[in-house]
DNA sequence: CGGCCTGTTATGTCTAGACATAATCATATC
DNA sequence: GATATGATTATGTCTAGACATAACAGGCCG
């Protein structure tokens, strides 16, 4: 353990006992200096992790405080259904409905009117059975290779994940019934509870892919383990 | 901007625009160095902030590489209910239904047997009508100032974030149909989609309380704004 | 050929000191 | 009394150099 790491465990652990509270002031970086006897940029490199956790504030000339809870924020995992699947269940497999060149039109789901997009439906399935329906646009003009990839060897997904980078992203979650069409891919009544990821990405502004992902409610759920509340 | 920062979005648009694929060996330190006229450990603290943003690996004597992407995850914003309900739909408002103190007999949601823990339920009501059933436990062992709350005035959760530390917590979002009880409080069909969430809430390894929430899904839903694979 | 040792190299961490910046407090001036 | 000024102080960032560590490459030897 390095000595930077040693003085954040210390600290985390004295705010995470209550012993101090928030608001209370910590001691001044040159008295760290001198209790762990090591350079103050050590003690500033151990501080900076902990602003970045959202643990602390730093304020010049008042010193360090403690910072009151915020907003509870959660670092939510949404794998690659491929791999998610498989780890869950077993057996994955996607099974492509359809793909298709189209130029969009600005619907609800599409790109800027005009942009050729990839329009593919499918249905992920795992071992017991059908586990979600997917409807996705890709933007083949900001990502050619689409065009040729081959997506019922490989889910859009994963494939896109692993070849084309991205810098923002969007998610929407909720909780619908199931429409006709997919109540009868996922096997299921129409109108049973099924949860709904909407996701756009967008790569230095420009959108890449938007998928709307329809979960059968019974056999899939988003796990979310937490950090407490970062910024 | 300062030097490192400069650095740092420099690599990072580098790799965004796809110069630097991933696999891609970025210069060495000392190069980066010589190109912008700083001390190593300048260069050494962009680097960081990319390992920690997950944008880049770097191994020993090998050098430094764009990271291929990997898992996806969200920053999942879940605030309270209370500022969230005000700011989308107004007149926010938390009806207390049930508070008993009792004492935990190992049932499915409760803690280890012999745990005093504070039940309660009650409804969130935006402006429109109801929109969340919530059903939590409070180990009043681990935070006795519940006991002398008043939850009637001020909801659970929001009493909790801000008053009581905590160091982990897991979620987990899926959709199920309304119960039967749920469906009466929300004022919906029993069995309409809904999204449930439950939460486990610790500080230092002890549970301080679980929550099950369960939303109408016509009137919420849940957004995550993201930022690319953070390890 | 295979295993061991050693030197090289790039990252990981740290030190001691420097200057910049911003906030605060006390003082001096209007 | 209100406002401007300057000293003080703590953080923010940086430098130049040092040593530690891990991994690789090559050579030596059984």
């Amino acid at each position: 353990m390095t000595i930077a790491e040693r003085i954040r465990i210390d600290i985390e652990s004295r705010i995470a006992s209550g012993a101090w509270p928030p608001g209370y002031r910590i001691p001044f970086e040159h008295e760290l200096v001198v209790e762990y006897g090591c350079a103050r940029a050590t003690v500033g490199k151990a501080l900076t992790s902990l602003v970045q956790a959202g643990l602390i504030e730093r304020r010049r000339k008042a010193g360090s405080f403690v910072a009151y809870p915020h907003v509870q924020t959660a670092v939510l995992a949404i794998p690659d259904l491929d791999a998610a699947i498989s780890e869950r269940t077993g057996g994955y497999r996607f099974e492509l409905l359809k793909s298709s060149l189209e130029t969009a039109d600005d619907g609800p789901q599409d790109f800027a009117a005009g942009t050729n997009q990839l329009h593919i439906t499918g249905i992920h399935h795992g071992k017991g059975g059908p586990v979600a329906h997917e409807d996705r646009l890709i933007n083949v003009d900001q990502v050619p290779d689409a065009r040729d990839a081959d997506f019922s060897a490989q889910a859009p997904g994963s494939w896109l994940v692993s070849f084309v980078p991205w810098t923002e992203a969007r998610h929407l979650i909720s909780a619908v019934g199931a429409s006709a069409e997919v109540a009868a891919h996922l096997d299921i009544p129409k109108g049973t509870p099924c949860l709904m990821v909407e996701r756009w990405t967008w790569r230095s502004g420009a959108p890449i892919t938007s998928v709307i992902q329809t979960f059968r409610g019974d056999r899939f759920d988003l796990v979310a383990t937490f950090a407490p509340e970062k910024r």
